[in-house]
Order: C-alpha cells, then structure tokens, then sequence
DNA sequence: AACGTCCACAACCGCAAACAG
DNA sequence: CCTGTTTGCGGTTGTGGACGT
C-alpha cells in the first residue's frame, strides 16, 4: 500500500550506524566525493540505503561539522532567523556554519521553541515579537507581508516587491516617464501597477536567502516582470555591512521591525530612502 | 537495584523540486 | 516538452541515556 519505499528493505541496515560503517563512509567519500547516493551503498560495499548515506555523511560525517555547544550567538541567529523565515531549516544552517539543518532542527523542537512558547505565555518573546500557540505552523500564515519577493526561474531571487500603498494609486501622468516604462516595475498584462521590483544585491547574502521562498509571489501568466529587460541585478541597491544591518533590513521589509534596531544596524536611511512604511 | 518517565538526538519517511535523458 | 531519476527538505519516529520514584 502507499508508496514503493526509496530502496529494497531487505539486507540493508537499518537504525545506528556502527563504527566501522561510518569509516567505510568517510574513506568512500574523501576518496571519490559526494554525490551519486543511489549507487554509493553498492561502490563502498555499505548495506545501507543511499539516503541513509547521504544523512549520516551531511549529519554526522562531514568534516566541517560542529557539534553541540551552540553559542549565545548562535542561539540568537537562529531565533532571528527562524523569526523571518519560519521552519525552513536548511536555510536557517547555510548562515551557521558547521551547523546542519538536522541539529538546528532538533535544537529548536527541544529548546527554542518551548522557551518561544514559554515566552508566548507571557505575552511577548523576544524584540517584542509574539510567539502564539500557532508557532508551529509555517510563518506564512503568522507574518502578513505588505511586501513580498519575487521567484524568478532562479533558485536564489533576489527581488523585493513593493506593492502600491493601499488607497494611494500611483499615478502614470504625474512622471514624464510613463510608470510602466520604469524599469523593475511590475505590471499585468492589461497594464495594471501590480508593484515596485527592488533588487537586493547583499553583497553574497540574498535577500531571498533570508527570505521564505514561500513569501514570493509566483510569476504567473498574469505578470510579467518588466525589469528583466534591464538585465539581471540592479546595482543601485548594493550594501555590503553586517549581517544584523542585512536581518534587520529584510525585518524592514517583511514589515516587522523594531526603529531602534534599524537606527542600531544603520539600517534607517536606507529604509527612509526605499520609503518603506 | 528495579522500574518508569522524560528528553535529546539520530535516523527514517514521504514529498516535491531539480535534474538528466 | 515529457518522463523517469536523483537529491534535498521538513516532519516524525525510534532509541538510548539521564533522572526520579
């Protein structure tokens, strides 16, 4: 019933890896690297399935692994983190570094996220944010965003849309450039002013690295990106600081920040500037 | 010492995106 | 394009150790 599992249950281990298995992995890999998972159990003569392998090596094996002892800092990333883009695990790792998404993912059902829920009880967790008995679910049902990202194509976006303030239309007549014609601005195929499309070039930090993909506004049929025309990545919006100046911009734009953070980041001109609310 | 409960973490599972042919 | 395969991700489960009774 249901699915065929991913690989043939029988002669293959199951549950804790051994010692020895774990060299046959790790000498398998430093010798002819990652990759080909499917095929890996059967060249390293592990009675394993490829998933399994691809697990234990990312997990545990790796060399860069860091283990246990997550810092102060670390801790306070993740909560950051986890605060803009929800559960969305891996991405929350890829800014840790020796960190996996499996280790943060325990860290947060363990720790964090009953301290979060303990806070919620009182009100408030940290920077003011509310943790609610709806935590766990995914934050785009908890954050509501007045402004949101677009998905191109691309795995990495990079494009921040800044939809028209309700009940303020933009008016084509008031530029000498037609609105439309201005590059990164998006529009639906009767003409209609869907947004402003902002490039964030954070110099290697994305903004769509920080941001939940699932935030973005998918390129239907009925928009098409105006700004496309213009090349890739604008370069007028380029800062390159720290990375609390990149978290507490994308917490301007996801429309939930705090004005001493972005004083505190530099982030404030910057946000003064994009006209952000 | 024996048993039960709780907790942290490793590992598994199913789904979906990405990729290859 | 279409289809099959591989890889990556997030949720869930299983297990072993710590702790309490």
């Amino acid at each position: 019933m249901g699915r065929s599992p991913c690989c043939s249950k029988e002669g293959v281990n199951r549950g804790a890896w051994s010692a020895e298995e774990d060299e046959i992995l790790s000498n398998y890999i430093k010798t002819n690297g990652e990759g080909k998972w499917r095929d890996l159990p059967r060249r390293a003569g592990l009675r394993r399935c490829g998933k399994s392998c691809r697990l234990r090596w990312l997990n545990y094996l790796r060399p860069d692994i860091k283990r246990g002892n997550i810092s102060s800092e670390e801790e306070d990333l993740i909560i950051r983190l986890h605060k803009l883009l929800g559960n969305r695990w891996s991405l929350i790792a890829g800014r840790l570094p020796g960190r996996t998404d499996n280790e943060i993912k325990n860290y947060w059902n363990t720790c964090l996220g009953k301290r979060m829920k303990g806070q919620s009880s009182s009100k408030t967790g940290r920077k003011g944010v509310i943790y609610g008995s709806e935590e766990k679910k995914h934050s785009t049902e908890t954050l509501h965003e007045p402004h949101k990202v677009i998905q191109t194509n691309a795995t990495r976006c990079n494009k921040v849309l800044l939809p028209p303030q309700q009940g303020e239309p933009i008016k084509e007549k008031d530029t000498d450039v037609g609105l439309l014609e201005i590059p990164s601005v998006l529009a639906s195929q009767d003409g209609q002013y869907l947004g402003f499309l902002m490039d964030f070039d954070f110099g290697g930090l994305l903004v769509s690295d920080v941001l939940d993909s699932s935030y973005m506004l998918p390129l239907g049929d009925e928009i098409h990106e105006k700004s496309h025309a213009n090349g890739g990545d604008c370069d007028g919006n380029s800062f390159s600081s720290s990375f609390d100046h990149h978290l507490a911009l994308n917490e301007a734009v996801l429309g939930d920040w705090s004005e001493s953070n972005l004083v505190q980041n530099g982030v404030a001109p910057e946000i003064e500037r994009l006209g952000l609310p």
